[in-house]
DNA sequence: CTAGATGTTAAGGT
DNA sequence: CACCTTAACATCTA
């Protein structure tokens, strides 16, 4: 469930894994996930080189390889990544290996091949061409309130628009919403000071705990709404079945009772 | 068998 | 222009 808690985390894993060694081969098993660029260029350009850091902003994951040259990795529906010690076997939906000389490998893992592998050269440039607003672990308030008011539409809607806010996701929007106790249709450009000032706390709340629990569902407190957003699933708070609905283009879960419309 | 699933984008409508 | 909905992508599971 790749949203930006889980991004981070493989921002973590990539950190203290695959750092510092010589690439020696880039095997591509199924190029339907490179994104302007060919098996055979990818390898070209990183051949030789070493993965030396990175970067997460929003979904996305940007190593740095060289002077203007970054991996740009995005884990779409079901991307992750698997170091793999000393050439144990890739998994089977591994898309593409990125081979080191002392016989170990990244892979990265992508069931159903919506992520996104590329290079580029400048981050700050890429995140400009793609309009992607600020991450949400970044944003202030006061830019948080603008982006909000300025808006119309459904919250959850812009809390979802990567152009607006990076890094949430459906499951997390959900979140948030619930521990604003803010029902996911309210008008954003409706929302008080004090309406804002809560949906940020939990933005930055939900975020920062996920991570901190290093996105373990099991871990997440029993009070959140995430371990029950399913069928039957019941409002931790206040015991009443919980309702879904399609806002946003996605399907929500809520209460009706604690999350009141604004 | 069918519907739906964590992400993104294009297309068409209001 | 700003917003909405729908469909599409690939693949698995309930």
């Amino acid at each position: 469930m790749p949203e930006l808690p889980e991004v981070e985390m493989s921002k973590r894993y990539l950190d203290s894994t695959s750092l510092h060694q010589r690439i020696s081969n880039v095997e591509v098993h199924d190029s339907y996930v490179l994104e302007r660029i060919s098996a055979r260029e990818l390898g070209r350009r990183l051949r030789g080189r070493r993965f030396q850091k990175s970067e997460r902003h929003g979904k996305h994951l940007f190593v740095r390889a060289g002077d203007e040259l970054w991996l740009r990795l995005h884990f779409g529906m079901t991307g992750a990544l698997e170091y793999l010690k000393h050439d144990k076997v890739a998994p089977k939906t591994a898309r593409v290996i990125f081979r080191f000389s002392n016989s170990c490998a990244l892979a990265f893992d992508d069931q159903r091949k919506f992520g996104e592998v590329g290079l580029i050269e400048n981050v700050e440039k890429f995140l400009r061409t793609r309009g992607l607003g600020p991450d949400a672990l970044e944003i202030s308030f006061p830019g948080f309130k603008a982006i909000l008011s300025k808006h119309r539409g459904a919250t959850k809607a812009i809390l979802l628009n990567q152009q607006l806010i990076a890094g949430i996701g459906n499951l997390y929007a959900d979140e948030i919403l619930f521990r604003a106790r803010m029902h996911p249709a309210s008008e954003a450009a409706r929302l008080r000071d004090k309406d804002l000032a809560r949906l940020f706390r939990a933005t930055r709340q939900v975020l920062a705990k996920a991570i901190a629990l290093k996105t373990d569902f099991n871990r997440l407190p029993k009070s959140w709404l995430l371990t029950r957003r399913e069928k039957r699933g019941r409002c931790p708070r206040c015991g009443r079945a919980l309702q879904s609905a399609t806002i946003g283009g996605r399907t929500s879960w809520f209460c009706a009772h604690c999350q009141k419309r604004i």
